[in-house]
DNA sequence: TTAGTATT
DNA sequence: CATAATACTAAA
């Protein structure tokens, strides 16, 4: 029996290998969004696809897709993806978990090195025989062998329990709503959606003052290293290695700013969508006109919900089944 | 100036 | 024909 959460994982793995191998966007893009699709059906596809229309009738999925996934649903196999895997270690796919190694290096790795897996690629910057390579100068090396160190003496980047996260949260945010420059703290991200799991923690303040309040975030007692701080955002780990963005954004843009860092990315991606078909656009900082650029909405994040003509939507319902199309 | 990666 | 926008770094 296969169940929806396989067609998803084979979908995203269909999508990733394909990158790899250069395919163009919009068909990888495809994958993706079938695969997203699946994830919000609450139905077994089994069943969609036994019926009329079958799985024709979901979006996202046109002919070629049905038919793999029709496949997969019969036979528990997908020959695509199969055929992909023999044409694309699929070792690769480890290699896009390293920080700094996108589909692109990976590919790079493959053709131009005969890198296939982590230990492989381990192994070559050890022996110095990377050098030369398109695109992969000394920096870049630098960046992915210290990714190696990080991963071997902390293991591969996790997420935590919302239940870990919490106290350290609030005392973040105490801390900084103690301070006089900051005028307003929320925090945001997956954890103010509700998440049950939280990949890292992403604060935002308004503040007149953003190098200030920065400084000060970096120097907190709860902070065991600051990764790195500019103007905008001081990223730092607390315990458990967890890691905390904080961002600086002036007061008028605290409701833009609060509406991307919270996402969903899905979410968002819709949100711009919506705003081009009415001729705005929307980004951390407001939402304005396309053409003078005006800016229109922004202080609050209600603003700029109905500047799109939508009422407020709860960030726990700020995922890609949020009605915010047509 | 362009490419690639990361971020929501 | 096709889902957004921005920031940053390194490479060329």
């Amino acid at each position: 029996m296969v169940s929806n959460d396989d067609v998803v994982r084979t979908l995203e793995r269909v999508a990733d290998l394909l990158e790899i191998k250069g395919e163009n966007v919009y068909n990888v893009r495809a994958y993706r969004s079938a695969a997203s699709q699946v994830e919000n059906i609450g139905e077994p596809l089994a069943d969609i696809a036994a019926r009329e229309g079958g799985l024709l009738d979901l979006p996202g999925f046109g002919p070629a897709i049905a038919e793999k996934v029709g496949d997969l649903l019969q036979s528990g196999r997908m020959g695509f993806l199969e055929q992909l895997e023999t044409d694309i270690p699929p070792t690769l796919l480890e290699l896009r978990e390293i920080p700094g190694v996108g589909p692109r290096t990976a590919a790079v790795l493959w053709h131009e090195a005969g890198i296939t897996t982590v230990d492989e690629l381990e192994a070559a910057i050890r022996g110095g025989r990377l050098g030369g390579l398109p695109r992969l100068g000394a920096k870049t090396l630098e960046r992915i062998a210290a990714s190696l160190d990080e991963r071997h003496t902390h293991g591969v980047k996790q997420r935590r329990p919302r239940a870990d996260v919490e106290p350290i949260a609030t005392a973040l945010v105490d801390a900084l709503r103690v301070m006089p420059e900051a005028c307003a703290v929320e925090p945001a991200g997956s954890f103010r959606r509700g998440r049950a799991d939280l990949g890292d923690l992403d604060i935002v303040v308004a503040t007149g003052e953003p190098r200030q309040v920065l400084v000060a975030f970096g120097a907190l007692p709860q902070v065991e290293r600051v990764l790195l701080r500019g103007d905008t955002k001081c990223s730092v780990h607390v315990a458990f290695r967890f890691q905390v963005d904080c961002r600086a954004v002036a007061p008028h843009e605290f409701g833009a700013a609060m509406q991307y860092f919270t996402g969903s990315q899905a979410h968002n991606v819709q949100l711009r969508g919506r705003a081009l078909r009415m001729g705005l656009t929307l980004n951390e900082y407001g939402v304005f006109r396309v053409d003078g650029g005006e800016r229109i909405a922004g202080d609050t994040e209600e603003s700029v919900y109905a500047a799109l003509g939508l009422s407020w939507i709860p960030p726990e319902q700020r995922d890609d089944r949020a009605a915010v199309t047509r």
